[in-house]
RNA sequence: UGUCCGAUAGUGUAAUGGUAACACGUCUGAUUUUGGUUCAGAAGAGUCUAGGUUCGAGCCCUAGUCGGACAACCA
């Protein structure tokens, strides 16, 4: 089910998602800029797990290279080793795979680089646009003045290229502290531009890098390596967020100083989505504090969150295919995300049996001791998927939900005197209900049941308004069941009063571990394997799951309007 | 008091000077051995405001309003 298709057959071609960053690229075509390529990367730092944020920019530059049969890399932007670590570049390497996309043998890192932008420096220097600063972070902060005051000039700023060459290249050596100096572009300190205010292009870090080890002590600032590494790499169409717009006059500075190639940055909306946060910082902050349980807790928005809780590449690809492409800020209901893995589970996922709050039913009229193989239908959506057998006997578990001592009107589930059918199996009437003395609970719904109304048999046409699910009481498995909710209360976690921090919203609820029980075919589940519980939702097995002791996580409950009208009252 | 960006049904996204469309959501109804799916249908914006250009403006221009980004030796 989850097995990897080539890239050319996921996306792209066929939908015609229209957004303005397409019409841009298609613009640049019609005139044959840079020859009519185009040439796009995914740039993740690796800092942390991708996201489903993330999982939308992949689909986009792989998405925009597949459209207009040109190429994306994959490229590490690994340009800080105090934060960076191998772990996270081993776990983008596997999403953006497990997403569907394909980056060949163009797997870069900034890294590969460090020697050419070091050269790009130099270059700068011996043209008089780069100067070694010996002002201290505070004091360089101080003097950059405010968005609405301008900065003041460092003192360091004419130093002659002979001394600043001879600085930079013993920064280069390690002569210097950690902060010492600094390497700054010479532009403008009164631009009204803040990132134009003579940027930091190098500082000196004494940190082992994960790839280059201690090879470099110092390393480029992201405006001294994006622009850089997408020129290098031939990029045409560098596709990045909305924040780096204030940086594009920085990034065109670069290239046009440097005379290299020249690619074109476009910026767009990060996608947000209600009920949960999107920053690294904040992930990271979850996974370190163990508000969850890693990375990929299955209430995770990562991709390795999401796919262990049971969706699909599919899924989150049509996901960021329906959610477009824009500049406005946007915030997505969850629940577009929950109906693009029903639509997916819905056609692919064959169904099952199971109770997730069981309470014993005990069909009084049926002989103790026997085993009825029941003939199921394994998805409706699918003929080809076949059909098993499920056990049925005299002693069986429902649902407590689907019951009731004194229902309303308009409920068709099982209750005193009525009858509903047992999915595959008979139509029941309930004739008594036993309960603990005690606590007044339900222990036992005790019914008859109707050997005529078989399922399947020609002559049984009764109709009944419920059908409810049941699974045998001894024939069935026991199963871990993580039923998961939303993992914060409100719709915008951030929106939390003064002084107040996100974590404050954290829903207490958001996992509920239940034990229940599931019929006999799903024995030998594996891992993500994938299930619609009838008439619960899709379930997915997790990777805590033992033979004989399976473990599933609902990744989505199904549609269920019953709930929603009561709710509404 | 700065610069840049944005503003279209509840939420997103289209409409590229010709009279607002699609998806999700909402609401009906039909079908259904999943209160699922599917099918049929409905409601819901006159495009932030004010001017201007034009035969004609959601699209172009101007001003304003509101929202966002920018002052890390992060990316």
């Amino acid at each position: 089910m989850n097995e990897l298709k080539p890239a050319s057959e996921v996306t792209g071609e066929n939908k015609t998602p229209t957004n303005f960053i397409h019409t841009m690229i298609e613009e640049d075509i019609r005139n044959g800029k840079n020859g009519g390529r185009v040439h796009t990367r995914f740039p993740p730092e690796p800092n942390g797990y991708l996201h489903i944020g993330h999982a939308k920019s992949i689909c986009l530059n792989f998405g925009t290279a597949l459209k207009y049969n040109g190429k994306c890399n994959l490229r590490f932007d690994d340009t800080n080793p105090v934060k960076e670590d191998v772990e996270y570049v081993d776990s983008i390497r596997d999403d953006v795979h497990w997403l569907g996309f394909d980056w060949e043998d163009r797997e870069f890192f900034a890294s590969d680089y460090f020697q050419q932008i070091y050269e790009f420096a130099e270059k700068l220097i011996l043209k008089g646009k780069a100067y070694v600063c010996d002002l201290t972070a505070e004091q360089i902060a101080e003097q950059k003045g405010s968005p609405t005051r301008p900065g003041q000039e460092s003192p360091y700023r004419n130093r002659s290229v002979e001394e600043n060459l001879d600085l930079f290249r013993r920064m280069k050596a390690g002569e210097f502290a950690e902060g010492a100096r600094v390497l700054r572009a010479k532009i403008d300190m009164s631009s009204p531009n803040m990132h134009l205010r003579d940027p930091l292009l190098y500082r000196i870090i004494h940190t082992d890098h994960h790839r280059t080890g201690n090879q470099w002590c110092i390393y480029p600032m992201y405006d001294f390596a994006h622009g850089q590494s997408d020129s290098i790499e031939g990029i045409t169409h560098s596709i990045c967020t909305l924040e780096f717009e204030v940086h594009r006059p920085l990034y065109d500075w670069c290239i046009r100083e440097l005379e290299i190639f020249a690619p074109q940055q476009i910026e767009f909306a990060r996608l947000n989505i209600t009920y949960t946060v999107m920053s690294k910082r904040k992930l990271l902050e979850l996974v370190k504090n163990d508000y969850v349980s890693g990375w990929d807790d299955p209430r995770m928005p990562t991709i390795s969150g999401l796919r262990r809780r049971g969706y699909t590449p599919e899924s989150i690809r049509n996901f960021a295919d329906i959610v477009g492409v824009a500049k406005r800020e946007n915030v997505i209901d969850v629940g577009l995300l929950e109906f693009c893995i029903r639509e997916d589970l819905n056609k692919r996922a064959n169904r099952v049996m199971g109770v997730i709050n069981p309470v014993k039913l005990v069909i009084t009229s049926f002989p103790e001791g026997v085993v009825e193989e029941m003939n199921a239908v394994n998805n409706p959506e699918d003929p080809d998927a076949g059909t098993r057998k499920v056990a049925f006997t005299r002693e069986l578990y429902i649902e407590r939900e689907d019951f009731m001592e004194d229902p309303p009107s308009k409920f068709f589930r099982l209750a005193p005197g009525r009858e509903v059918r047992l999915k595959y199996a008979y139509i029941i009437k309930c004739e008594s209900v036993v309960k603990d003395p005690l606590t007044d609970e339900i222990t036992e719904i005790h019914c008859t049941h109707d050997p005529e109304t078989l399922s399947g048999r020609s002559d049984s046409t009764r109709k009944v308004k419920g059908t409810l699910h049941w699974v045998s009481a001894t024939e069935s498995i026991e199963a871990e069941i993580r039923l998961y909710d939303r993992l914060f209360m409100g719709e915008d976690p951030e929106d939390v009063p003064e002084g107040e921090d996100y974590k404050k919203t954290l829903n207490p609820d958001s996992l509920k571990v239940v034990k229940g029980y599931v019929e006999s075919s799903v024995a030998n589940t594996q891992t993500l394997d994938k299930y619609q519980f009838e008439r619960l939702g899709y379930f997915c097995t997790d990777i805590d799951s033992k033979p004989g002791k399976p473990v599933f996580n609902r990744t989505v409950a199904l549609k269920d309007s019953w709930a929603k009208s009561n709710a509404n009252k």
